[in-house]
DNA sequence: ACCTGAACACCGTTCAAGT
DNA sequence: ACCTGAACACCGTTCAAGT
């Protein structure tokens, strides 16, 4: 089985969206696409993404782990396809919220991050296992767009900041669980010292001092090591300058 | 071997700083953590990081697989220390630059998003295999607060323009990549036909305009689907929200 | 058309042994 | 202390065969 359809779109959109075609002749056809995806990311979910293997998918479902290749082309399809069902948003009563645009933005910042936070195997997820047209971020760019209407802007200024948004959001995610994972978690006076005698400053004027202090991957005792903060910060500026931007184009000369 | 030290400092930011002793008695000693990276780097610029397996590596060198595991804990060490030694920043004369430290912030940006654009295999790395306090990410955030030093900003939000400014370089150049790679290059007309079926203006209002004209995740040819434009925006958003906040704080009230 | 079973060509990593 | 050689416990994926 190729990875791409007979067009060139990837096999895994094409699946996403229910266009590829899994006939309903012969025998039981105990399988589907939607109940391999959901088993695996119940695998996920439970033991994290080095755990989902063919063969542990397979024997979830009560299948020989060849019968999947059936339906998915190799196991980035899969992964692909699992990314896409993880990231379905909340359902929300009315969109956009006439609070404005503003929280509009500020809202979808937020489900992003819930759903990275809530399934943090989603950004251990290689690099090529995405896909810009599928359903869930489809949907995702809808809501921006929705919210982006009232702003005079033109189309290349909206699609701006729905990427910025979703750039921002995944990056401090990512961010935010490196950090809670690596160093910072258990560092304590000792280890601070003895990190001062490479990190001096002689060589890192600036940024030495903020080590020692614990401001620069500081420690959860010290109050920082959490990035949600900047997170905000670069929210708010990207907010600001969209602003400044429509203030522009509403007045123009 | 286990992957931390005897305190809280990853191994791998031990050896990248060179505090990881490696004694001089013994036999031959013809491997070192710099020739295992710089050897590493080589076969990720060839062939990929799929093609760096620990066999490999120790084959490039004409020593075991084995013998790799003497100066490295596990695979992932390794990752981590050619994450680092590839994210060396190119040698600059004067810094800040003369022009200001808007335009210091966007070399930065700049350079960093060259970094990943000669070697896409780093952002192909797992999310894990990273470290905020190994030698080259403290020069880069060193060089930044360079920049900004004429600011009249607190700490916290030096920090939070250097984390967004290092989100941001590296999410659109992960973008920019999976574009590059995936359905975007081979669209056609007929692809497009394909996916407005299920890609409806009942569903999308607002979208499906723009993914049949190409202005959603377009093909080259129409122009778009390269994302170095919403890039340089979200790269401005951030200087003027900056810009704002400098503003406030030098005439508080 | 759907699923199975056996086999292949890899991985990273262990362990005990050599010098 | 440094390196080797053999072995282990996995992977994803192929292929030919069953129903």
């Amino acid at each position: 089985m190729d990875d791409r359809t007979e067009h060139g779109i990837p096999r895994a959109v094409a699946i996403a969206w229910g266009m590829a075609e899994t006939p309903q002749r012969g025998p039981r056809r105990g399988l589907s696409h939607e109940r391999i995806v959901e088993a695996a990311i119940e695998i996920a979910d439970a033991d994290g993404l080095a755990a989902v293997t063919m063969q542990r998918v397979a024997e979830s479902l009560g299948f020989t782990t060849m019968s999947l290749y059936r339906y998915v082309a190799n196991k980035g399809e899969l992964l692909t396809l699992m990314q896409d069902a993880a990231s379905k948003l909340p359902k929300v009563d009315t969109w956009p919220p006439p609070e404005g645009w503003q929280e509009g933005i500020r809202q979808l910042a937020i489900q992003l991050t819930e759903i990275y936070r809530a399934r943090t195997w989603m950004l251990e997820l290689p690099r090529y296992e995405r896909a810009v047209l599928m359903p869930n971020a489809m949907e995702f760019a809808e809501r921006a767009m929705a919210a982006l209407e009232p702003l005079p802007l033109d189309t290349e200024q909206r699609v701006a900041v729905i990427l910025n948004l979703a750039v921002l959001a995944e990056g401090f995610c990512r961010l935010e669980i490196n950090l809670a994972e690596e160093e910072v978690t258990e560092f304590d006076a000792h280890d601070i010292q003895l990190l001062s005698e490479v990190i001096t400053p002689e060589r890192f004027p600036l940024l030495a001092p903020l080590v020692v202090t614990g401001s620069w991957a500081g420690s959860p005792e010290t109050g920082h090591g959490h990035v949600s903060g900047e997170f905000e910060r670069g929210l708010q500026w990207l907010i600001s300058g969209i602003e400044q931007l429509a203030a522009q184009a509403s007045s123009p000369g």
